[in-house]
DNA sequence: CCTTGCATTATGCTTACACATAACTATACA
DNA sequence: TGTATAGTTATGTGTAAGCATAATGCAAGG
């Protein structure tokens, strides 16, 4: 009696695992048109809201397409997309088990030079800090972080030592909420690179740029450039 | 915010932004315990429903944290992930307003040499399609594919020419729903980025590695290389 | 003091229903 | 023949209500 009071409902999960299911291996191939929701829920033993979420959520994943009164269809070419969590280098680091170890090694104030004025839109002689730190990876240096703080939009950077804490982990503690480009390359070795990242001069060397704007406002440019055969990597 | 005249109900939308704003630059910033969703749903005028969802949906984004009994929080450090839609070459030229061509430049059928079989799990002797293409964009040559195509896995492989259509928009028409590992780094320049992509032999190079799997099985894997100076940039 | 377990509470999910809106279709009218 | 318009239909989004589930804290019992 009371086994039959805990009978489960089709869950939205269930109905998107199957509605997928049908997709990838089944008989919905790619252009092919879905029942509408109301049949769909209606074959599935649920209700139009649960088939609405599954659909949405596949919708978002970039499986099915739908329109209004044209109905939903499966992409011809599912459109999707790589995600890339912006690591924290120190949390990036510890997850593989190796400790982590920080260090600042250069640090100045100084105005801002002409490249990076036209990067980030900032008037003549706006003063910037500029840092030169050091990732290692169980003591070996992992990344090398280049980065320049605009004083003008965030004058609490002249009074930080970045001795102890990076200037990521400060300036995500501190400028949360920031709109951020962010881009990948490649370049030759720079001496810097040579100095800290034990490369030779040339080594082609991944690097990530990043600028990050606040209410409009640029805030920080980095660069950050990568250990000798440094990989970024991702699943979907 | 709520004063409209036209009886419109509050959109979820509506909340989402309104609560958004207030984490970024409102009262809500980071670490603070929010309403719960009885509260606010009263507070804004709309149901638990809609202000469920506009709670779940910045829990997606990754502002917020929601946890059964404790609540929901916002996020110490935002953990916004950076997306990339993995580029169809031709749309990703056209896109620019340049106009795209391709070129097959190498066609061989032979037996998956050890690192592949390694790296895709083939058993010896496995028969692999090897082509070698080049995309140009307004003329000039802009990417290097390298590609491995799985012949036991997708025997059509062998009656595919490739010489009009590239092996990327034939796979993704033929195994759109795949698995995929995709991984950056840079490279120094190889013997065949030299001869087609304009560069000189040792010089950095951005590449693109993919991995697919379609049912467990490996179906493909591809180098592309970058002409010097190529970034591949997001916002978010 | 430490466990065990119950009550509480906030979120998670489902249902049933209703109206809004976009887009396709057919029909009417100039 | 071409265009305007109304009807139809599938998705989009809203409300109210209820049970499910996880996490927390308090209390009873050893």
């Amino acid at each position: 009696m009371l086994g039959e009071l805990t009978q489960e409902k089709t869950s939205f999960r269930d109905v998107k695992a199957e509605i997928l299911r049908r997709i990838t291996d089944g008989p919905w191939g790619p252009g092919s048109l879905l029942p509408g929701e109301v049949e769909l829920a209606d074959e599935f033993g649920c209700s139009r809201t649960t088939m609405n979420r599954a659909l949405r959520e596949l919708s978002e994943l970039g499986l099915i397409d739908r329109r209004r009164k044209a109905g939903t269809r499966v992409r011809m070419a599912p459109l999707r997309e790589a995600r890339f969590e912006m690591p924290i280098m120190r949390a990036e680091i510890e997850k593989t088990g190796a400790t982590y170890r920080y260090a600042l090694v250069s640090h100045t104030v100084l105005e801002a030079p002409e490249w990076l004025r036209a990067k980030l839109s900032l008037k003549p002689k706006t003063p910037v800090v500029h840092l030169i730190c050091l990732h290692f990876a169980n003591g070996v240096p992992f990344q090398l972080e280049d980065r320049w703080i605009n004083v003008a939009a965030l004058p609490e950077a002249l009074e930080q030592e970045f001795t102890n804490v990076g200037p990521n982990e400060w300036l995500v503690k501190t400028v949360p909420f920031s709109e951020v480009e962010i881009s990948f390359h490649a370049v030759a070795a720079s001496n810097d690179a040579v100095t800290y990242l034990d490369h030779n001069l040339g080594d082609p060397v991944f690097c990530i740029e990043r600028t990050t704007w606040w209410k409009g406002e640029a805030i920080t440019f980095v660069t950050l450039s990568h250990r000798r055969g440094h990989r970024m990597t991702t699943r979907y």
